[in-house]
DNA sequence: GGAAATTTTACAATCGATTGTAAAATCGCT
DNA sequence: AGCGATTTTACAATCGATTGTAAAATTTCC
């Protein structure tokens, strides 16, 4: 192991006093210009790196933001991820990420791991069955910062990052209603998330608002994985009187259900029109192409992370706000019965 | 701010030395059963968190791998953080995560503040155009671990982990030549890099085993984004004779091309056949579906944090073979002509 | 009961950078 | 030259955990 050059290296050669190295390569206005001009090259001449852990620990900071996900691989939460580095990064802070594979046991040990290698901040969005966030009160009772995104929980101390999930869903299903749906199956995950009765909520709006009932043997809830999709058009093939439209909650549910339906003989969107969520890349690809609400990762990892970065730049800042990102509802085939409108 | 507990401030609870303290508290033999735990509880009681700041200065080791990638945001790679994330966190270690964006000058500088940051060994898929090494040479003469994934350069002293991408592109172009086709368009990035010359070389190999002449005006340079596919199918359209079949080095290219080509009339695989790379989600929606290389990153990032693992875990052993993961051809419509085969 | 053996605990230095404060060096000016 | 003002540098403590070694406490056994 090569040996690593520090700060008292440097002052030895120089004939200097460690102090003086330290605030020379600051460029703290203490040091004399060519004094400063000495370390600065002796450090580059000798290999000098400066060794973090020491400075962290004299600082009290490790200059760390800490991100726990669900699951790093869907589309959505890549792009996340991306947006949350470049932001960090640009902003000199290191990125620890880790995800909670949707249960908030891993969740809660992850949280504990962060808070003990002294994350600066916490970006969290949360599992599936994460039900209080208990597990995150040591860093709110230490004012560390932490930002809730997209699977968000209320708490006067965390800031939220998300869209209108409520309006989205509003305007899906009434987007279907216009096109003649009458019978429209939901599909959905556990409803404890907010992101997910958001929307069941927004759908009954629309039903209300037309006039329709809410029939709760349309309702399906599941993890919306792409299992979950076959399963849920094994499941609608069976109802006594077949829907005729079809809201999932997410991308890769909707297209494995349509595509499984479709296989069934099912004629998309002429028997069942369908709708999804999250403007995944494939919903531009499936045929028909899949009509959904589009919402953009990036920008919500950017969001999420300015604003971490903003807090953590002065703290004191109590107007921690909410920020609420915009969506859209893209029409494609898989909904348009009417070409004409 | 609350003021965190220290082994100094259990020792003065338990009026017992702070040594002890911490050897109660990782629970080293040297400490009587009932000290241990008098401590342990203590520090319960008080919120102690050990301070990794302290301890890594200390301990000379930081627990920190990092991982520095040219995208976060593709299907591949965040499977491949996916499989990474996970073995890093059974492992105990943290992860640092920074993308290059496809530039060498940013890859640089994330391997410098990698560096800085005293990680413990460094994972890289290089970006397109990195030429040379030069930027990880500090790591090498450390003796830090360098393990190359998918994007790999030769280079002695660092295992690579990658899969056999001449091997799997004579396969395809095999298979496309087996499917009637004479004239086959290849699509591909920056020779620079391995996994695209190998590609390319599979390509010729195959097509020289079937005596077929290689026309590199059917090879096309650009860098597989989505629009490059656009592009591409335009370029193909303009050529004097049209292709029979077309091998694109990623997916995502492959089916913006495709697409574009179906658009202008074109039948897959009647008139064009069509074989990607990297089995995307989106390869088995796209109408007709995408004949592939099927090749897991998660298994990838898997394969390429154990290793690093292994290595931290006893550096010694100098036996870094490097690996070499399965991949297969996955034959599906967009290039079955003859179904009877 | 007391010396030897063994267990348990305390002392003190260390990791490397940082910073308030004191001391030293330099400068300006009469 | 000499004195105050100012710039420049050095000293020493600090951040919190770790660990070799010495000292103290306990146990064992004759």
């Amino acid at each position: 192991m090569m040996k690593e050059i520090t700060i008292y290296d440097i002052a030895d050669k120089l004939k200097i006093s460690a102090a003086t190295v330290s605030r020379g390569l600051k460029d703290h206005p203490l040091v004399n210009h060519k004094t400063k001009k000495l370390i600065v090259d002796a450090a580059e001449e000798m290999g000098y790196r400066s060794n973090y852990m020491a400075s962290n620990l004299r600082n009290q900071k490790s200059n760390v933001i800490g991100v726990i996900v669900p699951r790093l691989n869907s589309s959505f939460m890549s792009d996340v991820i991306a947006g949350i580095e470049k932001v960090v990064n640009d902003a000199n802070y290191n990125l620890f990420i880790s995800q909670s594979l949707e249960t908030m046991k891993k969740e809660a040990s992850n949280a504990k791991a962060m808070l003990n290698n002294r994350v600066e901040g916490l970006l969290v969005s949360l599992a599936y069955d994460t039900a209080d966030i208990a597990h995150f009160e040591p860093f709110i009772k230490r004012k560390i910062p932490l930002v809730f995104f997209d699977r968000v929980f209320e708490h006067a101390a965390c800031p939220q990052i998300y869209i209108d999930n409520y309006k989205a869903a509003r305007e899906v299903t009434t987007h279907l209603i216009d096109q003649g749906c009458k019978r429209i199956v939901h599909i959905t995950a556990n409803l404890l998330r907010s992101v997910y009765s958001e929307r069941f909520n927004g759908y009954k709006k629309a039903l209300e608002e037309h006039q329709l009932e809410f029939d709760d043997s349309l309702l399906i809830v599941n993890d919306l994985s792409s299992q979950a999709g076959v399963a849920a058009a094994g499941q609608i093939l069976k109802m006594p009187v077949l829907p005729d439209g079809v809201f999932v909650a997410n991308d890769l549910c909707a297209i494995s259900c349509m595509q499984t339906l479709k296989k069934h003989g099912i004629n998309i969107p002429q028997d069942i029109a369908f709708a999804g969520f999250n403007n995944d890349p494939t919903a531009c690809v499936v045929e028909p192409n899949l009509t959904t609400i589009n919402y953009k990762g990036y920008e919500m990892g950017e969001a999420a992370a300015k604003l971490m970065v903003a807090h953590l730049n002065n703290y004191d800042v109590k107007q921690m706000h909410s920020v609420v990102l915009r969506s859209e509802l893209i029409i494609r085939e898989s909904s348009l019965r009417n070409k004409s409108s």
